[in-house]
RNA sequence: GCCGGGAUGGCGGAACUGGCAGACGCAGCGGACUCAAAAUCCGCCGGUACUUGGUACCUUGGGGGUUCGACUCCCCCUCCCGGCACCA
C-alpha cells in the first residue's frame, strides 16, 4: 500500500481531461435507454419535475442549458432520495419559424423541424440531461395533434369553442391573427418592432372567460408560485366589481334598441351623473347618427383615432374629446334627463362600452366636463376633508365619504351606498350588481400552414359541421406552397379543402385555419404521463398518479400566455371528467435570463455564447455547473467567459484529489470497520466541514434553490481538503473514504459526468443515480469551539474563542478579561452587556 | 399613475429570523515548480490615513429614523428591470 500511495503521488500533475471521460460516459448512457425511465407504478413516492418544452429553433442556447441544468439537478437529487421521478422532454414543434425557413431556404417545414429536433436532442444528450426519452412528445406529429383536434371537438360540444366575427389583432409580418396575450406594447410578441393592426375577421374562440372567476380565485391555491407571476395573472384577468344600470333613451329608438346599459364601479355617485358617454363603436351610436352626416363623420373619425392609438399602443395618451349627439337618456334613479355624448376615450371592449359621466367624482369625467362646460354636481362628501372641497376645481374620488344630494340614499357611507343602490336597481329591474373582467376569450384561429388543422367543415346545407371523432386526425397535408400573403396556405390545396359533409353527404369545405401553437403547449405535460396512448389523449388513472406536476421550471416570459392557457385547459379537462386536479402545477420556478455584457444574447449584438463551443472548450459539466454557479437561478445571469474557466479549475481540483486517493479509499472500503475511533483534530475538522456541506446542499434543494451557494460550499470543502492533503494519509482511512464518496455524491446532481467517472474510480459498482444521497449528522456538523466577536458600543473590538456550548456568564467573563477589551473600556462604566448566544457579545459603556 | 422586483469591492455574487459586511469564484499582484511557457500548488487582494506588523476611521444607490447593534425594520428620495393602465 505505501508503494501504491507513492505511485499516486506521481500522478499529482495528471492532466484533467473532461472530454475523454465525458465521451466515455456519453456512449455508455446511450447504450442504456432505460436509464432514466420513470416507473409506471412504484412503491416509491412520485415526483414529476418538468422544464418547459423548447421550440425546435435549430440549436440550444445558454438559456436552455440553464433551464435544463436546474431541472436536471433536481431530478437527479430526487432520484438519489428514492423517488420515482418523471423527467420528460419534448418539442413544441408547430409554429411560424418553420414556415419562414420554408420560404427563405425552400425547405419543407416538416423537414426543417425534424432536423432541428435531431440536432437539439443530440445537444441535450451530450449535455447529459437525464430525460425519459421513451415519453418524448413532438407536437407536430399526428399522434399528438389529433388530440388537439379531439379536445377542440369536445369543447365545441360543450359550447366552449365558437366562431364569431370580431375585430382581431393582425401581425402583418406573421400574416396571421394574434391572441390578446400575444400583443406586447401594441406590437407582435415575435416582432417587437411590428405594430399590430386591427382587422375584422371570422374566427374561432375558446371561452376562457367562462373560467375568469376560477382562474383568479384558484391563484390562492398556488402559494408555491412566484408572487410576481401570480400578480401578473391577477392583473391580466383584471376583475372589477361594479353595477350595470340601464338608462332609457328618450325619443325614438332605432334597431339597437332604447336602452343604454352602463357599467360603473361607483354607483353611489349616480345622482351626480350629468351625461352618458358612448364608445364610438357602441351599436346605439349608429342609430343616433343615422341621417346626421356631421355626427357620423365625427364618429368615424374617432373610431379611426382609437384604432390607430391601439395599434401604436398609446391609447391613454390621446387627447379626450367628444361630440354631443343631441339626444338624451333618463337616469333611472332620479328621472333626470342627461345628454348622450360619444367620446373617443370610451372603449367598446371593456364593460359595456357605455359609461355614466360623473364629473364631480371622476378625474376623466371632470376633465371632459370642464372642456365642454357640462355641469359638475357634488353627491359625495369626504369624511376626512382638511379643507373645504370644491368639485368645480377638482374631482373628489375617495370612497371614504358620505353620500349627499342623493334622494333616499343621502347619508349612507359610500361603501354601503354601492351595495344598497345596486340592490335597489335589481329590485326595480333596471340594473344589477355585476363583475367584469379584462380577460377576453382566446382567439385560436391562425391563417398559417404549420399548425393543427381545426377539425371543422362548412356545408352549404348544414352550415358549420364538426369533423366526426372517428375521422380524426385531420392530417396536415405536405407539399403546400407557403407564402405570407393571400390568407391560409391550406385554402390553396383543393385535396384538403374539398370534402363531403358527414351529415348530408353533399360537398363541404374544410376550415383552412390552423390552431394557435399555444394550444399544443396547454396540455403537453399530461401527454408525457401516457405518451404512447393511441385510444385517448391519456388514461385518467395515470394522470391521477402523476399530477399535479411537483415542480415546473421555465422562463418568466411565459407567466401569462402559456401558464394561463394551461390552467384554463386543466379546468376544462376537469369539467370533462378527464382529470381530477384543479391546477396543473404545484410549484413553479421562473429562472432568470442569460445575458452577456449587460444585454440579452443576440446575433445582431454578436454576444452569443453557444453550448457547443462551451462543451468543446470546457466540457458539458463545466457549462452546466457554471450556469448554476454564476448567479442565483431566479435572477438574470451575466455570462463571463473567464468565469467558466474557474469552474473548470474547480472540477479539475476535485478530479485530481479523488484520483490521487482513490486507491486508499478502495482499500478502506474493502474492510470497513464501522465507527471510526476518535479522530485527530485535523481529521475531525474535515469531518465537521463535510457534514456542514451536506447540510447546506441538502437544505438548499429543499428550500431556496440557491445552487450558487451550494456549489460555493462544495468548493470550500475541497479547499479544506487541499489544505490538509499532505497529512491526509495519516488520517483514518474510513474518513477519507467517506469524504471522497460524499463529495462525489454531492456533485452528482450538478456535474454528472465527473461524478460518474469518480464514482467508478472509487470502486463503486452501483448506479450513481440510485445511490442514496448522503445524510448529515448534526452532532458531527457541530463546532466544538467558536469564535465570538466582541463589540463595544456596537463596534467590533476583539474576538474571543470559547467552547461552543459556553453559557453567557462564561462568555461575558472571558470577553471582559480580553486585553483589547480591557484597554478599550478602561476608565469607562459598563452599562449593559448584550449576549447573542453563539453569535456575538456587545458591551455597552459610558 | 398603480402593482411587483432590484441597486453591496475592478467584476459575478455571499451574508437564510436585526448580530463579524464582502463567503465562493473571476480579474489583478506576489511566490513555488520549470531552461522557459502553459498547467498546477501556495499567499495577498473594499477604501483612506498613519510609523511595517498593526491600529484608527470610512464603506452595502442618497437622506432621515428606530435599536445596544441596521445590507436587513420604518419614513422620504433617485435610478434600473418587469407587469398593468383613459378599465369607467
Amino acid at each position: 500500500m505505501p508503494q501504491e500511495t507513492q505511485a499516486n503521488k506521481t500522478t499529482r500533475d495528471e492532466r484533467f481531461d473532461p472530454h475523454s471521460f465525458e465521451t466515455k460516459w456519453y456512449e455508455r448512457w446511450q447504450q442504456d435507454p432505460s436509464l432514466y425511465r420513470a416507473e409506471p407504478t412504484s412503491t416509491k413516492p412520485k415526483y414529476y419535475v418538468l422544464e418547459m418544452l423548447p421550440y425546435p429553433s435549430g440549436a440550444l442556447h445558454m438559456g436552455h442549458v440553464r433551464n435544463y441544468a436546474i431541472g436536471d439537478a433536481l431530478a437527479r437529487y430526487m432520484w438519489m432520495n428514492g423517488y420515482n421521478v418523471l423527467h420528460p422532454m419534448g418539442w413544441d414543434s408547430f409554429g411560424l419559424p418553420a414556415e419562414n425557413a420554408a420560404i427563405s431556404n425552400n425547405t419543407p417545414p416538416r423537414e426543417w423541424t425534424l432536423r432541428n429536433i435531431a440536432n437539439m436532442k443530440a445537444q441535450m444528450k451530450r449535455l447529459g440531461f437525464a430525460y425519459d426519452w421513451s415519453r418524448e412528445v413532438t407536437t407536430c406529429f399526428p399522434e399528438y395533434y389529433r388530440w388537439n383536434q379531439w379536445f377542440f371537438l369536445k369543447m365545441y360540444e360543450r359550447g366552449l369553442a365558437y366562431r364569431k366575427k370580431s375585430r382581431v389583432n393582425w401581425c402583418p409580418k406573421c400574416a396571421t391573427v394574434l391572441a390578446n396575450e400575444q400583443v406586447v406594447d401594441g406590437c407582435c410578441w415575435r416582432h417587437e418592432d411590428t405594430p399590430v393592426e386591427q382587422r375584422e375577421l371570422e374566427q374561432w374562440f375558446l371561452r376562457t372567460t367562462n373560467y375568469s372567476e376560477e382562474l383568479l380565485r384558484d391563484l390562492d391555491k398556488l402559494p408555491n408560485w412566484p408572487e410576481r407571476v401570480v400578480t401578473m395573472q391577477r392583473n391580466w384577468i383584471g376583475r372589477s366589481e361594479g353595477a350595470l344600470v340601464d338608462f332609457k333613451l328618450e325619443g325614438p329608438a332605432g334597431p339597437a334598441g332604447s336602452t343604454i346599459t352602463v357599467f360603473t364601479t361607483r354607483v353611489d355617485t349616480i345622482y351626480g351623473a350629468t351625461s352618458v358617454q358612448l364608445a364610438p363603436e357602441h351599436p346605439l351610436v349608429a342609430d343616433l347618427a343615422a341621417g346626421n352626416a356631421d355626427l357620423s363623420a365625427k364618429v368615424s373619425q374617432m373610431m379611426a383615432e382609437q384604432r390607430k392609438a391601439k395599434e401604436v399602443g398609446d391609447i391613454g395618451e390621446i387627447e379626450k374629446h367628444g361630440v354631443d349627439t343631441g339626444r338624451f337618456a333618463i337616469n333611472p334613479y332620479n328621472g333626470e334627463k342627461v345628454p348622450i355624448w360619444v367620446a373617443n376615450y370610451i372603449l367598446m371592449d371593456y364593460g359595456t362600452g357605455a359609461i355614466m359621466s360623473v364629473p364631480a367624482h371622476d378625474e376623466r369625467d371632470h376633465e371632459f366636463a370642464k372642456k365642454y362646460g357640462l355641469p359638475i354636481q357634488q353627491v359625495n362628501q369626504p369624511r376626512a376633508a382638511s379643507e373645504p372641497v370644491d368639485v368645480q376645481k377638482a374631482a373628489v374620488t375617495t370612497t371614504d365619504g358620505v353620500v349627499i344630494n342623493s334622494g333616499p340614499f343621502t347619508g349612507l357611507s359610500c361603501e354601503e351606498a354601492i351595495t344598497r343602490m345596486a340592490e335597489y336597481a335589481e329590485t326595480y329591474g333596471f340594473g344589477k350588481p355585476t363583475v367584469t373582467y379584462r380577460l377576453k376569450d382566446w382567439g385560436v384561429s391562425r391563417q398559417r400552414y404549420w399548425g393543427t388543422p381545426i377539425p371543422m367543415l362548412y356545408c352549404e346545407k348544414d352550415g358549420i359541421v364538426p369533423v366526426p371523432e372517428k375521422d380524426l386526425p385531420v392530417i396536415l397535408p405536405d407539399n403546400v406552397e407557403i407564402t405570407l400573403s393571400g390568407g391560409s396556405p391550406l385554402a390553396r390545396v383543393p385535396e384538403f379543402l374539398n370534402t363531403t359533409c358527414p351529415k348530408c353527404g353533399g360537398p363541404a369545405r374544410r376550415e383552412t385555419d390552423t390552431m394557435d401553437t399555444f394550444v399544443d403547449s396547454s396540455w403537453y405535460f399530461y401527454r408525457y404521463a401516457d405518451a404512447r396512448n393511441d385510444r385517448a389523449p391519456f388514461e385518467s388513472k395515470i394522470i391521477g398518479y402523476w399530477f399535479p406536476i411537483d415542480q415546473y421550471i421555465g422562463g418568466v416570459e411565459h407567466a401569462i400566455l402559456h401558464l394561463i392557457y394551461s390552467r384554463f385547459w386543466t379546468k376544462v379537462m376537469r369539467d370533462m371528467g378527464l382529470v381530477q386536479n384543479d391546477e396543473p402545477v404545484q410549484r413553479l420556478f421562473t429562472q432568470g435570463m442569460v445575458i452577456k455584457d449587460g444585454a440579452k444574447m443576440s446575433k445582431s449584438l454578436g454576444n452569443v455564447v453557444t453550448p457547443d463551443e462551451m462543451i468543446a472548450r470546457y466540457g458539458a459539466d463545466a457549462a452546466r455547473l457554471y450556469s448554476l454557479f454564476a448567479a442565483p437561478p431566479d435572477r438574470d445571469l451575466d455570462w463571463q467567459d473567464t468565469g467558466i474557466e474557474g469552474i473548470q479549475r474547480f472540477l479539475g481540483r476535485v478530479y485530481r484529489f479523488v484520483a490521487r486517493h482513490a486507491s486508499a479509499t478502495r482499500v478502506a472500503a474493502s474492510h470497513e470497520t464501522g465507527q471510526a475511533p476518535s479522530l485527530p483534530p485535523e481529521a475531525r475538522a474535515i469531518q465537521r466541514k463535510l457534514h456542514q456541506t451536506i447540510k447546506r446542499v441538502s437544505d438548499d434543494f429543499q428550500g431556496r434553490w440557491h445552487f450558487n451557494t451550494c456549489i460555493a460550499a462544495i468548493m470550500e470543502l475541497v479547499n479544506e481538503l487541499y489544505a490538509v492533503e499532505d497529512k491526509i494519509d495519516t488520517m483514518a482511512g474510513p474518513l477519507l473514504a467517506e469524504v471522497q464518496r460524499d463529495l462525489v455524491l454531492l456533485l452528482a446532481p450538478f456535474a454528472p459526468y465527473l461524478a460518474h467517472e469518480l464514482w467508478e474510480m472509487l470502486g463503486e459498482g452501483e448506479n450513481l443515480l440510485r445511490a442514496p444521497w448522503p445524510k448529515y449528522d448534526p452532532a458531527l456538523a457541530k463546532e466544538e469551539e467558536i469564535e465570538i466577536p466582541v463589540q463595544i458600543n456596537g463596534k467590533l473590538r476583539s474576538r474571543i474563542v470559547v467552547p461552543a456550548d459556553s453559557d453567557h456568564t462564561f462568555v461575558r467573563e472571558r470577553a471582559l478579561a480580553d486585553e483589547k477589551v480591557k484597554a478599550a473600556i478602561a476608565g469607562k462604566q459598563v452599562v449593559r452587556v448584550i449576549p447573542v448566544p453563539g453569535k456575538l457579545i456587545n458591551i455597552v459603556v459610558k
